[in-house]
DNA sequence: CCTCCACCGGAACGTGAGGAGT
DNA sequence: ACTCCTCACGTTCCGGTGGAGG
């Protein structure tokens, strides 16, 4: 048996009465056969990108839509298939795929030129060499050969807004001064994103763009039944489920990811449940445990300080009707602090944690101005009263409470 | 119409971990 | 052993602000 066959043998035993054939296939790292509904871009991105094969630099290139839209998917299609006809011929065109949203890999200046270098064959140690030593050694292997190399940025937008547009800039005039062709494909979820960066790397960035629209429920009906015939057995599916499904993440702005990954949940909800086929209410109860699950996994990993906040902010809200302030939130944190005798972090700081579980989506904070009272943010839990007490639960275990 | 509360959020700075090179 | 890097996580400082109440 091949090697690479090996592993989905050892699934396909384990599962070998389960309602799948293959989970594989509803997994987002999944190459599916064809790629439905991105015809127009994926021409797109060929017409850009095709000049490489005659060893000209390709223009830069920018894409954007939503998540679950198919663009990371599109794309290496694309450069993997460009890349495949340059080998047969023995062209000089490398393409390199950096996700900047992957922590401790490429989410900082220095990483993301580090992982630059390991992709085209040149080690450098993690940490301890200065930003510029690394560009250093970067330009010298651009000059040292003819290639083109087209840069795929993942997330740019992530990489961005956290550590700003200058290594753009660098990296889009790179090709002036040296003889490599260096291009970039950047790949963007947020559409604002392009207008907030330097003007000049923004005309240079998005020499050409394709926008990704969302797909509608029509669309996701397909590419769930594409990848449904692979994962599952015959007749596992009951009428009506994918419709759900679609309609689901048509809802929420055509994510495909979402559709898929509610589909597999819900498969393994039936499973569980020794159900012969996937039921509608198996739906239903994977949209709850997808929510849910990923707020435990997001929780448990988070420091000592985080949990506390959280805690504070559940047990304000359940002790109280209505909405809450930071000012409470605080307060209450500090007498947590004090009974466990823990140093509390500044109102400053706090104030950024409950941020980031807005940002998190846990929490709903929305500034507002109480006159005369000051000003704060208005918080409230955004999650199901009934998950509530678990959550507040697991807390308290958490925490050795 | 102005004031002024109670916090927001940007920026600069400090500390300590993890590591390279000499 | 010592200097020099990056980077995460905090703190300190401070200007900014929407609107209830004078």
């Amino acid at each position: 048996m091949a090697k690479s066959n090996l592993g989905s043998y050892f699934e396909n035993f384990l599962i070998k009465d389960s309602l799948f054939r293959s989970k594989q296939a509803l997994q987002t790292n999944y190459d599916p056969e064809a790629i439905l509904h991105r015809d127009e871009q994926m021409q797109q991105i060929a017409d850009v990108l095709a000049p490489s094969l005659r060893m000209e630099k390709p223009s830069n290139l920018f894409l954007y839509g939503n998540t679950g839209t198919g663009k990371t998917l599109t794309t290496k299609y694309a450069t993997s298939e460009l890349a495949s006809v340059a080998k047969k011929q023995s062209l000089g065109l490398r393409t390199v795929y950096i996700n900047c949203k992957l922590k401790r890999t490429a989410d900082t200046e220095y990483r993301l030129i580090a992982q630059l270098l390991r992709d085209l064959g040149r080690e450098v140690p993690a940490t301890g060499l200065p930003t510029e030593e690394l560009y250093k050694i970067l330009f010298n292997i651009l000059n040292s050969s003819n290639d083109v190399i087209i840069l795929i940025l993942d997330e740019i937008d992530y990489l961005v807004n956290k550590i700003g547009d200058g290594f753009l800039y660098n990296f889009t005039r790179m090709h002036e001064s040296t003889n490599s062709k260096i291009s970039i494909i950047g790949i963007s979820n947020d559409l604002t994103f392009i207008d907030n960066v330097d003007a000049r790397v923004k005309s240079s960035l998005s020499e050409e763009e394709i926008v990704f629209p969302p797909y509608n429920a029509y669309q996701i009906q397909n590419i769930l039944r594409e990848r449904a015939k692979v994962a599952f057995k015959e007749d596992v599916i009951s009428p009506g489920v994918i419709e759900k499904c679609a309609a689901h993440a048509a809802r929420e702005h055509g994510d495909a990811r979402r559709a898929l990954e509610l589909l597999r949940v819900a498969g393994e909800i039936a499973e569980r449940a020794s159900s012969k086929k996937i039921l509608l209410a198996h739906i239903d109860e994977a949209e709850n445990k997808i929510d849910r699950d990923r707020i435990y996994d997001v929780v448990s990993t988070q420091p000592r300080q985080y949990q506390l906040t959280l805690f504070s902010i559940i047990s304000l809200a359940s002790a109280k009707k209505g909405a809450i302030f930071t000012g409470e939130i605080y307060d209450f944190y500090k007498s947590l602090c004090d009974r466990f005798n823990v140093r509390p972090l500044t109102h400053r700081r706090i104030s950024d944690i409950i941020a980031e579980y807005d940002m998190l989506g846990i929490v709903n904070a929305k500034i507002i101005s109480k006159g005369r009272y000051g000003r704060t943010r208005e918080i409230t839990i955004s999650l199901p009263k009934e998950s509530l007490g678990r959550l507040s639960q697991f807390l308290e275990k958490e925490l050795g409470l």
